[in-house]
RNA sequence: GCGCGGUUAGCUCAGCUGGUAGAGCAUCUGCUUGACGUGCAGGAGGUCACAGGUUCGAGUCCUGUACCGCGCACCA
């Protein structure tokens, strides 16, 4: 007898369960072979102590279903796994552990601190991966890698020195964001602006010339200690006069160039702007052209510089070995030590005394954050390492517009080309511990920077050996730009990096673009000659019900474990593909996990029923055509066309569109028709019929659930092992493509007018309110005799006949007979004592009008001698044929009006 | 300021190269049809934001407008 299964699918006792046997098999271990053709994605490494949220979840979700369905193509598929360091993030999160005990990163030391926060990572840096199990993904857990592992390390120091010696990345003061919370600074990307209320501050600045007083306006005054001109435009004749003039800078008491430049926009303002070289990006150009002092206020905990600071740098500078473009340190007295806050209002104070402060003005601006902690960044000059971007770039652009990688959506290329074209140099250096440590020493005795991959022992220069690496460490997507050929052995000539590399499908969200996709991008093409891979697919991100991001501060994120726990992998996976589109945004939806839960739920009572009615010696296989019916010959067609119409939409990246015709396929034809159709055959009696029957049902919900499997692949692997006759796994089977042999288009015709017909019935009967037990006797009448006569033992069923009479032209007594008319049937059914005349009258009359409709317009169409003309000959035709069908039951339902008295 | 996206059924969203608008949920009417009520059958519900244009034909292509969202830049 036939296996016992469970009622309900139970997704909690089924997915750990298939998970482990997969890994355990080894399914998801892929090798070199040649004989094969590779198909590689890499996993965007998930922060190593993050958690899986939603967003990864549905990045996760796609990589597999490609991954999955790669995989089943034959392909060598393989998706490279692994986390990363996340240098600003998990450093932060440490400090805040160590601070729960009284700890500081000074108090441990480099060394103690490291220490600490690989043990951190050890022990939150499985976290991530178990979840990602649970999701299901189907990754290559033997090539797991970790963004400051040996090998990934190893990328990172050869590309270092590479850089260098190539003149790329030099390290010198220039303009960098830091932020005074982190105490790091951060690259142009990391970055976000927000909108705050903030204040101008209108000052006065007395010409020392004229005598005059020149306004300007400030949102930063307490910068105004750095300020070393104030700029005019030269064309402004409002300040003609004051060319080669000064202005005595307050408070200071300090006279001041006011110099001609461009950047003073006539129209803003005064056109007056004052110029702080070492606290603002662009007064530092224009100090540069006009060879400006830098004078530095701050410090890099955004404290005002005292006197100890300016005697460090004065120190440096008199040793000699202090870069040319070092700024200039101020000790700024009074305010030394105060906070830029403090600071400023102070400056405020002493300078509305003085008179200096015209007017304060509310505004709101955007002020640049950190992107991590949103702290205000300070603009402010350092001296960093730098990635130069321009030589770097230019190939980066190229492959793009080339083609040779591509965007999907292809709108991204616009976004991406932008970012690469306005790209700055890639300020690389971090104040931080945790990271990769830049690969520089100092020599102390002569001032020598030596870069190298291995720790030197003496200073090529001058052979001292009082050497010092330099502290700080490389910015986290220094590392993650490698990802793609790092994880696969680069910079050694690997296997798995010749046969995997390049990859070919990146996917990820749009935010991440500009860190991630373009260095990924400029480096593979810099240091490996190729791109490192043909396809970017852009995803949007998920929402919250209400269209909100999901973010820790709002506490709307959704749990996508929780999830999962209640209603299983497959379902959240499938509600996050289905009415997705690549590129956009979308929002979570319990009700569409329930669904989709459902629907899992749907395919395991499909398969319990099959199972049912197997025999113990049931022989699967494909029975010889010529026992096949209608209705097998019009599910294996169907079946087909949903194989041929998923696979070219997945070959497209749309996925939601393939997973809902996988889905249609399943529940609307398969379930709903038929299984249905199945189950008088399976009881007819008729041992061959009903052996048939089965033959095509299972092999129909085989490759149905191979279709699903990279959707769903826990449910599907669970039917599919229980199915008589089927491999080990799901997995590795083949993908179904559509098959000549199995496809019968026109026996799919003639089911499809049984089953036009049997709507037609069903829906009179369910508007009169006729109760399913109600059989009767019918007479149809239509030119396709045949077709219905084939399916006569399915109208019993469906249309509730007790016997069927078919005819070419029914010339009979119409009287109590309620007509059904479908384009290819019509039939009488003597129900009429059932029904209400009245209801079936306007029933009746309802149809007439709405074939009317249909019916005007085929004729409007026709008459148009230029659609005639013009439209394709096909399509004419088609409107030909409608406007006869439609014809045809316009006059048979007036019949039935008529007859109907 | 420049650029991008969205505007389709009550809600959330699909709709590929132009050919009589689709799904899920919600709603209404029936159904203890032995796979499933996490179900079955049937119904109602849309002038596809607006205005032009191209076309025999436009939700789909072009131009413009409005509203919503996003990115970049500027912000003295």
């Amino acid at each position: 007898m036939a296996k016992e299964l469970a009622k309900q699918y139970d997704p909690k006792s089924t997915e750990d369960r298939i998970y482990q046997t997969w890994c355990d098999k080894g399914y998801f271990h892929t090798r070199v072979d040649r004989s094969k053709k590779p198909f590689t994605i890499v996993m965007p490494p998930p922060n190593v102590t993050g958690q899986l949220h939603m967003g990864h979840a549905m990045d996760e979700t796609w990589q597999d279903i490609l991954i999955r369905y790669k995989r089943m193509q034959g392909y060598a598929a393989l998706w490279v796994p692994g986390t990363d360091h996340a240098s600003i993030a998990t450093e932060a999160k440490v400090v805040a552990e160590m601070a729960k005990e009284g700890l500081t990163k000074d108090m441990l030391g480099r060394e103690g601190f490291l220490k600490r926060a690989w043990a951190w990572k050890e022990k939150y840096g499985n976290r991530i991966v178990s979840q990602l199990k649970k999701l299901g993904c189907s990754c290559d857990w033997q090539r797991e890698r970790f963004t400051m592992d040996e090998g990934c390390s190893n990328a990172v120091k050869e590309v270092f020195v590479r850089l260098y010696d190539q003149g790329l990345i030099y390290r010198g003061n220039r303009m960098v964001n830091w932020c005074p919370h982190c105490n790091t600074s951060i690259s142009d990307a990391e970055v976000e602006y927000e909108e705050k209320d903030g204040s101008f501050w209108h000052l006065l600045y007395p010409v020392k010339e004229t005598g005059e007083m020149l306004e300007l306006a400030t949102t930063r005054p307490e910068t105004m200690l750095g300020d070393t001109a104030v700029a005019i435009n030269p064309e402004d004749p409002r300040y003609a006069h004051l060319h080669g003039c000064h202005v005595v800078l307050p408070l200071l008491n300090k006279e001041i160039p006011i110099v001609c430049d461009e950047h003073a926009d006539m129209e803003k303002g005064t056109g007056v702007v004052k110029i702080t070289p070492a606290h603002d990006p662009n007064d530092f150009e224009v100090g540069k052209r006009h060879s400006l002092p830098m004078i530095r206020v701050l410090t890099y905990d955004g404290h005002m510089t005292g006197a100890a600071d300016k005697a460090e740098a004065d120190a440096l500078k008199a040793s000699g070995r202090a870069a040319a473009d070092e700024p200039d340190v101020l000790d700024c007295g009074k305010y030394a030590g105060m906070t830029a806050m403090e600071a400023r209002k102070a400056i405020l104070a002493d300078l509305e005394a003085g008179g200096y402060l015209k007017e304060t003005e509310s505004i709101k601006h955007e002020v640049g954050t950190c992107y991590r902690c949103h702290t205000v960044i300070e603009p402010m000059v350092s001296k960093q390492w730098f990635v130069k971007m321009e030589p770097l770039a230019k190939p980066a652009i190229e492959a793009v517009e080339n083609g040779t990688i591509k965007f999907v959506p292809e709108r991204f290329t616009k976004n991406y080309l932008n970012w690469m074209r306005g790209t700055r140099d890639w300020c690389i250096s971090r104040q931080l511990w945790w990271g990769h440590q830049i690969p520089a020493w100092y020599c102390a005795d002569c001032g020598e920077t030596i870069v190298a991959k291995e720790a030197p022992t003496a200073c090529p220069h001058c052979g001292s050996a009082n050497l010092t690496r330099d502290p700080d460490t490389l910015d986290t997507w220094f590392s993650s730009a490698l990802w793609p050929f790092s994880t696969l052995g680069w910079p050694e000539a690997t296997e798995d990096y010749d046969y995997f590399y390049p990859t070919n499908t990146l996917v990820t969200g749009y935010d991440i673009i500009g860190f991630w996709v373009s260095r990924m991008i400029f480096s593979g093409l810099a240091y490996t000659g190729k791109a490192p891979f043909d396809t970017v697919l852009i995803h949007g991100i998920v929402r919250d019900s209400q269209g909100r991001k999901m973010s820790k501060s709002l506490g709307n994120g959704i749990d996508p474990l929780e999830v999962i726990d209640q209603y299983g992998a497959d379902a959240l996976r499938m509600m996050l593909v289905v009415g997705s589109t690549a590129g956009n945004d979308m929002r979570y939806s319990e009700e569409r996990v329930k669904a989709c839960r459902n629907f899992a739920n749907k395919l395991w009572n499909a398969s319990r029923f099959v199972q049912m009615n197997l025999p113990e010696d049931f022989q699967p296989g494909m029975p010889d055509e010529s026992l096949l019916d209608m209705s097998d010959k019009w599910v294996l067609s169907q079946l087909n066309a949903t194989a041929r119409d998923a696979t070219a939409n997945l070959d497209k990246y749309e996925m939601g569109l393939a997973a809902d015709k996988i889905e249609h396929f399943i529940w609307e034809v398969y379930c709903d028709w038929y299984i249905e159709i199945c189950k008088s055959r399976l009881n007819s009696g008729d041992a061959r019929q009903a052996d048939t029957a089965r033959k095509v049902l299972v092999y129909v919900l085989s490759q149905a659930l191979k279709l699903l499997h990279p959707f769903m692949p826990f449910v599907t692997e669970a039917i599919y092992q229980s199915l008589p006759g089927s491999a080990e796994t799901i997995m590795t089977q083949a993908w179904p493509v559509f098959d000549a042999a199995h496809d019968w288009p026109e026996e799919g015709e003639d089911f499809n007018k049984l089953m036009d017909y049997i709507k037609a019935v069903r829906a009179v009967r369910n508007d009169m309110n006729v109760h399913p037990a109600k059989k009767t006797s019918m007479v149809i009448e239509t030119a396709d005799q045949n077709a219905f006569r084939k399916g006569e033992a399915y109208l019993a069923r469906f249309a509730f006949a007790t016997d069927v009479t078919l005819t070419g032209h029914y010339d009979g007594d119409t009287a109590g007979m309620v007509q059904v008319n479908t384009p290819s049937a019509r039939g009488f059914i003597p129900m009429m004592e059932l029904i209400d005349r009245e209801k079936e009258l306007a029933r009746l009359n309802k149809e007439l009008a709405k074939t009317e409709k249909e019916l005007a317009m085929f004729e409007n169409q026709l008459a148009n001698p230029k659609f005639v003309e013009k439209a394709p000959a096909k399509l004419v035709e088609d409107v030909r044929a409608k406007l006869a069908a439609a014809k045809d039951k316009q006059a048979n339902i007036r019949q039935s009006i008529a007859a109907l008295g």
